[in-house]
DNA sequence: AAGTGGTCTAGACCACATT
DNA sequence: ATGTGGTCTAGACCACTTA
């Protein structure tokens, strides 16, 4: 299979073997090299040209299965999926990026940035917080492409991030910021549901009053599983989709 | 680690031990034998006292964290993750399984089972199919508890289930159906916005009209990457809620 | 120093597809 | 008969954390 030679892995670098293999394939695949359908080099293949590891090989490969981008078939091989299929759907993201995918400008407006003092109660128990004043609240309109988007209310522990008081909001990404700081984000669990918006709400998002939203609510985890936010989004129903890829699970026992 | 010896696992029936491994370990978590926060059973510990590779120790608990039963750090242990963080979201599901999961008694109303010959556009280019006549629609409101919860309308393509006509699709669902005829639904795509209810629909779904709602598209693909189905739904806006967990990708090339 | 997860090797046998 | 993915072994070295 051309394109892959033993030059192109690097088995000193810091980069695991794996990564660097998935990289390679992934390439193939966007450039073109490998389209929609076709079969995908071997396990074998990949492993004996590269110079590597059947075992090394698998890992990359199985990677861009679970990340949709191939698809096996025992005894036949492993094939390119359908683009559809590949979306970067259920990927955590931040509302920036969010909106640079949509090929959206995304922009923001600070309405206020404070310690809360009065926090509801579902968010202190998600957020695993006691008292009051252990929450900094950022409430922010969300644009695009300078029209508004969503209604943003955010929470986050103020022990976790002191230095959120001084941040600039206004531009900046606040899961950037974060991870300036070294608060890798790992997962969020999202609840959606439809709703109407308020006549606060509606002057803010410049839709008449009585329009439909999309209610998002987010709880951000780090790595280590702590929560370090509580969002709640209120999306103009008119200018915004959210889309998932749902994957069916195996059944126990072996029966399938 | 108590709970664990060589007699848990068959290495000569037809499941891999793998998965039996990963059956033995997420009995323990469901079974409170192991707690949320507590380490885990090394990769080590779990291989020698089931008398198995640590590879093969290892693909379980990597399946486990995938599923966000556990979660890794190097050089400490493995940990088992808050349950909220494993709860089955964004797991493929047929409307009936969503219901029984959420405490409901699911029923349906059959509207329409039909060769449908007024196909928009857009559903035929999803479904692969050029002409008219080459898919069949069911549309059919859905109860919870027997109360309205949703106005579904699906597409399936003939040619696949030319049996679907004589189905009763009253009572059964309808991804059983496609599973005792040997079809494997393996993934979905979705979409959802928010909307208003129009008038015949808020009729149906027994709401006010101009009620919120929530319109989920979906595709579900089998397999083999051929799309199977192609759904959309109306939920009402003040019974439905959409769940999701979303995972943070990893950064290419050490750059972060 | 000892234990952990992360990565990697060089083989092996199996069931299944294709030729 | 050959090639494929699926599974499994028995080692190995690394960076990291904890004691």
């Amino acid at each position: 299979m051309r394109g892959l030679s033993r030059g192109d892995v690097n088995k000193d670098g810091s980069t695991p073997i794996y990564s660097q293999v998935e990289a390679l394939i992934l390439d193939m695949i966007e450039t073109g090299k490998l389209s929609t359908g076709e079969r995908a080099p071997s396990e074998r293949e990949v492993a004996t040209s590269l110079g590597i590891s059947r075992m090394t090989a698998r890992a990359a490969i199985s990677k861009l299965v679970s990340d949709g981008y191939l698809h096996t078939v025992a005894g036949k091989g492993t094939f390119v999926s359908d683009p559809k299929l590949r979306q970067d759907l259920l990927e955590l993201t931040s509302f920036t990026e969010d909106m640079l995918r949509r090929g959206l400008r995304p922009g923001a407006r600070l309405l206020g940035l404070e310690v809360a003092d009065q926090v509801p109660l579902k968010v202190r128990r998600t957020m695993g917080v006691s008292g009051d004043s252990e929450l900094i609240s950022v409430r922010r309109l969300r644009t695009a492409d300078g029209r508004p988007m969503c209604l943003e209310t955010s929470y986050l522990p103020r022990a976790k991030v002191p230095w959120l008081l001084e941040e600039d909001l206004q531009s900046g990404s606040l899961y950037r910021i974060l991870e300036s700081r070294s608060i890798e984000l790992a997962k969020a669990e999202e609840h959606l549901e439809a709703t109407l918006a308020t006549e606060e709400e509606s002057e803010l998002l410049t839709v008449p009053a009585g329009s439909p939203a999309l209610l998002i609510e987010r709880i951000t985890y780090t790595d280590r599983d702590e929560p370090i936010e509580y969002v709640k989004s209120l999306y103009r129903g008119d200018r915004y989709r959210f889309s998932a890829m749902l994957f069916k699970k195996r059944k126990k026992g072996g029966g399938s």
